[in-house]
RNA sequence: GCGCCCGUAGUUCAGCUGGAUAGAAUAUCGGUCUCCGACACCGAAGGUCACAGGUUCGAAUCCUGUCGGGCGCGCCA
């Protein structure tokens, strides 16, 4: 309807151009009215146009309204307020929309709009080191979320979650666990400070490995600890204590044995992550590697295909990417001078990798902690060749959780660390998903826990919910009287639909697909909760408004296909969101 | 100090590619169940859109500055 408008609209403005009133063709913006006062779709083009016709908008609206060619969907469109042109739509286009529904059912408001691009879509990524927080919570409902939106919207996309599992915070927690491991043994060892010390599922890896390899890691802890520097409990430094730690680690335990640590604090942890997620109905496609990527030699190559394009330059002994060349603040280490590579080196390869595998847009979902790291990686995407703007990086702020009107501590040190699974636990996964893309993503948010937890009308979840179960419970009514429901009779009556209630219900029903559209293309989720909680509250109103299992059986089946029609778009939304759409309550 | 994000009703937030009288929810106050689920509906009240300039027919929206809050500025990951 939007674009038959701005049809309408092209085909007058033509013709003011013939005629010389007008010089160029402006781009035409049709908007959906927010009032029913000013019709059901508005116009701005001749305020637009004002200054280069030398005219009052009003005139030039005049001028437009004159020569636009008449269509029977368009019933009305007048002059309003400053200059706004506002078209009417015809009465059978808005009932057209439950018909519509109620045959497309699930694909309602779906489309091409993408056009099967490829798109890859990487988000959570946290370090296998421990449970998901809160905080990783609120990317992966927004990562799902806006995943679901792509693909309704025509996208072809993968879900990713980039494992680092290939750096120095991996190699503290085979440590933990390996002296967690000893410990278990009664060898009196000190537990290092910069370790996982407090995390009690180190205690259950540690265990696991004593039932599969009995004493096969056991070392005397003189063995362990001789000429180690101090740690920080000593006086010493807690980073030069760990790191010889870990190298002395390695050497009794043999590269072998040490991997078989490593690798089962890996597995277990990152087995923890991957069910958390499922459970809050987060899936990925694909689970990345990073360690793959030095073992594929894809960091070596990187950094080669920057030095070959002469990017890299030796600096006090490490090489340094030039990535101010491409707008970064300062230029970035990527090979140490001891000759280990950095994060970033992995990550340039990691991006670069992407792009080979054929996407062809590329988004990143990080924690807005980590906004000063967009730059360098937007650098060395364009100092390799590849289009910078193919890379969308989204921020996604951090959520501070409230019990009781008062602040949730969440600091691994303050020991109230809340973790996703617990936040799951205590308000449920269809509250947890539905508020955390209540907000738009760049907003910092509060997370009312006790809110989040109630079950009545203050809790925008339960109230969605409700709507769509109170339509359920019309329909069982309905059958408990002994009467069937008849949608080709609807359907052929909806032209009875005439109350206030109705043709507002229908309006909205119809501008799902703009919401579902604007929701995928700008990345924000927000505008579909906040939509389905308007939809509700018309549906809602509606059913405390009127009967709809009434004696007329002609208008009863009309509302019957309203209502369902309605019943449809709540689900649909809700499901886009990951929340379920229950019939009972 | 520099950079990014944010500042809208008592509170939590929409609205921000400039448009009509700045909207919801919640809290507060007042109504509505012999009637398909009151987990709901209807109404009232509540605003210097942080502040000051600028751009223009028009600014919560764009620009500049100030103030306030969050985050970031490693050869950490």
């Amino acid at each position: 309807m939007k674009q038959k408008i701005e049809a309408l609209l092209q085909q007058s403005l033509q013709t003011l151009v013939n005629e010389n009133i007008i010089k160029t063709l402006p781009a035409i913006q049709v908007s959906r009215t927010r009032d029913a006062r000013f019709g059901d779709f508005s116009s701005n083009i001749a305020m637009t146009l004002a200054k280069q016709a030398a005219m009052s908008p009003r005139d030039i609206a005049q001028h437009i309204i004159n020569y636009l060619p008449a269509d029977p969907a368009v019933t009305k469109a007048e002059i309003a307020g400053p200059g706004f042109i506002n078209f009417y739509q015809a009465e059978a286009r808005s009932l057209d929309v439950i018909r519509q529904i109620l045959q497309q059912k699930t694909h309602y408001g779906h489309s091409q709009a993408g056009g099967g691009e490829r798109v890859q879509l990487e988000f959570v990524s946290a370090n296998p080191t421990g449970p998901l927080h809160v905080g990783h919570g609120r990317g992966a409902a927004y990562g799902a979320t806006l995943a679901a939106l792509m693909r309704a919207t025509g996208y072809e996309v993968d879900c990713e979650y980039y494992v680092n599992d290939a750096g120095r915070q991996m190699n503290i927690l085979a440590v933990s666990i390996w002296i967690r491991y000893l410990q278990s043994f009664d060898i009196k060892l000190p537990f290092p400070s910069n370790g996982y010390k407090s995390e009690a599922y180190i205690f259950d890896i540690a265990e696991q490995i004593k039932q599969a390899h009995q004493t096969k890691f056991v070392q005397t802890a003189e063995v362990v600890i001789q000429k180690l520097p101090t740690d920080e409990a000593e006086g010493g430094d807690r980073e030069l204590y760990i790191d010889a730690l870990i190298t002395r680690a390695r050497e009794l335990l043999g590269k072998d044995n040490y991997q078989i640590i490593f690798n089962a604090g890996l597995s277990s942890i990152l087995a923890d992550i991957r069910q958390d997620l499922e459970e809050f109905g987060v899936i990925f496609e694909n689970w990345y590697s990073e360690q793959t990527l030095a073992d594929r030699g894809l960091i070596t190559q990187a950094v080669e295909q920057l030095q070959q394009a002469g990017y890299i330059e030796e600096r006090q002994g490490a090489q340094w990417f030039l990535s101010t060349r491409f707008g970064d603040e300062k230029d970035r280490v990527i090979i140490r001078d001891n000759g280990t590579h950095t994060y970033f080196a992995s990550d340039i390869a990691y991006h670069l990798d992407k792009f080979q595998r054929g996407y062809q847009r590329v988004i990143n979902i990080w924690g807005a902690d980590h906004h000063g790291y967009v730059a360098r990686v937007k650098a060395a995407i364009s100092a390799l060749g590849e289009s910078a703007d193919k890379l969308t990086i989204l921020l996604v702020q951090f959520a501070n959780l409230y019990r009781h009107g008062e602040r949730v501590p969440m600091s691994t040190r303050s020991g109230s660390f809340v973790t996703l699974r617990q936040l799951r636990e205590e308000v449920g996964t269809d509250a947890a998903r539905f508020f955390y893309v209540m907000r738009k993503c760049e907003q910092h948010m509060d997370f009312d826990l006790d809110l989040a937890k109630s079950q009545s009308n203050d809790n925008p979840v339960y109230y969605i919910q409700y709507a769509h179960a109170r339509i359920c419970s019309v329909m069982t009514q309905l059958k408990e009287k002994q009467l069937q429901h008849k949608p080709d009779t609807g359907n052929k009556n909806l032209h009875k639909l005439t109350e206030k209630h109705e043709t507002e219900l229908m309006t909205k029903l119809a501008a799902y697909p703009d919401i579902i559209h604007k929701s995928a293309c700008n990345a924000e989720p927000h505008l579909l909760a906040h939509y389905l909680r308007e939809l509700a509250n018309l549906l809602h109103a509606y059913y405390n408004a009127h009967h709809f299992i009434i004696e007329d059986k002609n208008l009863r089946n009309a509302r019957l296909n309203l209502i369902l029609a309605t019943r449809q778009v709540l689900s649909n939304g809700l499901t886009l969101l990951g929340v379920s759409a229950p019939e009972k309550m």
